[in-house]
DNA sequence: TTGTGTTTTACGACCTCC
DNA sequence: GGAGGTCGTAAAACACAA
């Protein structure tokens, strides 16, 4: 599909199955999916409340998706599509750094007792597993976890196997659910981008002769992943 | 409240690459 | 063969007008 390289293989054991328990009970809000803390999964400490953002990333490479607003170089990064400003005032604005546990904090703001068993995947009710696989359906990321996504894929729209393996431990999330949320969000891009392409193309059209407007559009080019390390 | 359209997780099929 | 890529789609969750 590429002709360039493709991201790189684990170069480490991937993480996530070391942390899946047989079965878990009672959590606070099924949309929230996230254990409470003391179980295994979460009694190391998130890192993701003290997280450094400053921090080198990885090298920015837009891939052929031009990306409004932002130009990232390393060790900065500018959070402006309607996704990250939306999750980003739901926690009350603010810098990434300032984030911290309490009130606005959906860990902490669950209400509800339900049953949970752990899936390939990810929590699910134990009451209501049905779907159209087995007995998965889909669950509700928390605000928190989207933004981390969301920061993430602002950074890179690929996602490294060191920052996949990180992003789970501190999300609560499979490295599976993580790398499918980056595949689903750059779907959404590719969406949004031919959306806006076909509204340009029309208003240019009004402007263009017949002929001209049913002209072929230019070949795409694939987007060219990064070499993960 | 309800009907409807959109968005969000999750997956299968199929692809390339190593 | 196994990893992750895109594409298309199912279905739950959500938004919102009537």
């Amino acid at each position: 599909m590429y002709s360039n390289s493709h991201p790189a293989r684990y170069l480490a054991p991937t993480l996530s199955s070391q942390y899946i328990p047989s079965s878990y009970g009672d959590f606070s809000d099924y949309h929230h999916q996230v254990p409470e803390f003391g179980d295994p999964l979460c009694d190391t400490p998130t890192a993701a409340w003290s997280r450094a953002y400053a921090a080198p990333r990885e090298e920015w490479s837009t891939f052929g998706h031009g990306f409004p607003g932002s130009s990232p170089i390393a060790g900065q990064a500018s959070y402006e599509t309607p996704e990250f400003t939306a999750l980003h005032s739901a926690f009350g604005g603010g810098s990434c750094a300032s984030l911290t546990k309490g009130p606005g904090d959906p860990f902490t703001n669950s209400v509800i007792s339900k049953s949970y068993e752990w899936t390939r995947d990810s929590w699910l009710p134990v009451s209501r597993g049905r779907t159209r696989t087995k007995d998965k359906y889909r669950v509700v990321y928390s605000d928190h976890q989207r933004l981390e996504l969301e920061k993430e894929f602002q950074y890179s729209r690929y996602i490294t196997i060191r920052k996949k393996s990180q992003l789970s431990l501190e999300l609560h999330l499979s490295e599976r659910q993580v790398k499918i949320w980056f595949q689903n969000r750059r779907a959404k891009e590719r969406k949004l981008t031919r959306r806006k392409q076909q509204v340009s193309q029309q208003a240019s059209a009004t402007s263009q002769s017949p002929e001209e407007a049913n002209s072929d559009p230019p070949p795409r080019t694939p987007p060219v992943p990064p070499v993960q390390c």
